[in-house]
DNA sequence: CCAAAAGTGTTATTGATACACCCATGG
DNA sequence: CCATGGGTGTATCAATAACACTTTTGG
């Protein structure tokens, strides 16, 4: 609170959230929070602005806190400014989210939190502050987002099967995709390279494996090509 | 630049880039600043954002100081924050677009500018500060906007013809759109009313005056309609 | 040989695009 | 009667949606 009472008044914050993909569901990071007001809720993990810090590089600061990671995929969403948002002054706060790999982080509550955790998104009732209404507009984004940029992607592992970024999107738009067209319009988009590798070790058929070719996809984006699902 | 000292050190403020329509041009409605710095150029009327004023208000507020104008179509766009984007201090600004009728209202320039006018939006060079790339930003969301909500009409008199909103969307998209696709599209969409008139006065034959059916919009939009020109 | 997920094509329907002439009015 | 923009329909092509069976592996 010290630090906060050095801002108020007139504060901006940036609050990030993280997703990530497990168990089949679209997932975000999650810290509970100890102190007051809303002690012992789970809340967006978010901070205040360094006076010398970009905007942009605030939340990539929390990941960097929080999970311990650089280079992530961020998107700014929109900016929530109603005077009464937070109950101990004017804090307007910028909301991101970005999209990592789950299996590259083991994320450490930072100083701003007791505990860290994965929840699944579809599933979270309440949150402090108006931060469920937060989250409810970056999974709006994000579910306008991935069909018309590549950026699923980010979520799994470099290398991964059409099935598994189906469930991925299946899971993010929470919707049932048809196997066969999702494949077809996928590959069609030559955007995928063959991995040469596939599954070891299931107890069926093992799928072929593939990665994202990015470089691909700048160089098509230049000649008008429009990635689309 | 006295109130600008309470607030600096860490100021937010709003920019509004108000679009218009005129003489088959998309329009925007710029100040001439008359103090450094960038004296005399042109720049987005913005305000700092009061302490106890809801963000979204802010924008209002300008366009009630400038215009005149209440009850306007309103769109957060982006928020920008670098550190080094204002020349005097640390600034975040959170820029907005609005969509009025050039024919409800008369600007006149306000306490922070010497001159206000409507502009070319493609025509633009240079404004003050980042506010090119921040007009940018809005033109880009306009034109992805106006492909999937009925916001252009908006920007045009109650009552208007086909050809006449063909222009506007030719305007703003910056491209030429064929005639007869265009209006079976907008008429099968089933949001525009007979107006039962038609135009007077001209010298070739009268178009139909239609006006958009907003009511009507939102009862299809519970149902799952989703507007696409 | 059973269970489990991988992989694969065709058809029908829908939506998007391209395109040229007649009409009504004012001057 | 001329100039101007208003108004209209069809045919082709591309994209989307619906749908069921065979294959490969581990146990």
């Amino acid at each position: 609170m010290q630090l906060l009472d050095n801002y108020f008044k007139s504060a901006f914050s940036v609050d990030n959230v993280i997703f990530g993909f497990g168990s089949g569901k679209l997932q975000v990071l999650l810290i509970k929070r100890g102190e007051e007001p809303y002690n012992d809720f789970w809340a967006l993990p978010g901070a205040l602005v360094h006076p010398d810090e970009d905007l942009d590089d605030a939340p990539l600061r929390i990941l960097r806190e929080l999970a311990s990671i650089d280079n992530v995929f961020l998107e700014q969403v929109h900016t929530f400014g109603r005077v009464d948002r937070h109950p101990q002054g004017r804090v307007i706060t910028v909301a991101y989210y970005s999209l990592i790999n789950k299996d590259e982080v083991s994320p450490k509550a930072a100083s701003f939190a007791n505990e860290v955790a994965w929840h699944n998104v579809f599933e979270i009732q309440s949150l402090a502050f108006d931060h469920l209404e937060i989250l409810n507009s970056c999974v709006a984004q994000l579910q306008n987002s991935i069909k018309i940029k590549p950026i699923g992607f980010e979520l799994l592992p470099e290398s991964f099967s059409l099935s598994h970024l189906q469930t991925l999107y299946e899971a993010i738009l929470n919707t049932a995709l048809d196997k066969r067209n999702f494949r077809k319009k996928m590959l069609s988009m030559k955007l995928l390279v063959d991995d040469l590798l596939y599954q070891e070790g299931v107890p069926h058929r093992p799928a072929k494996l593939f990665r994202f070719d990015k470089d691909r996809y700048e160089t098509l984006k230049k000649e008008g090509f429009n990635f689309q699902i």
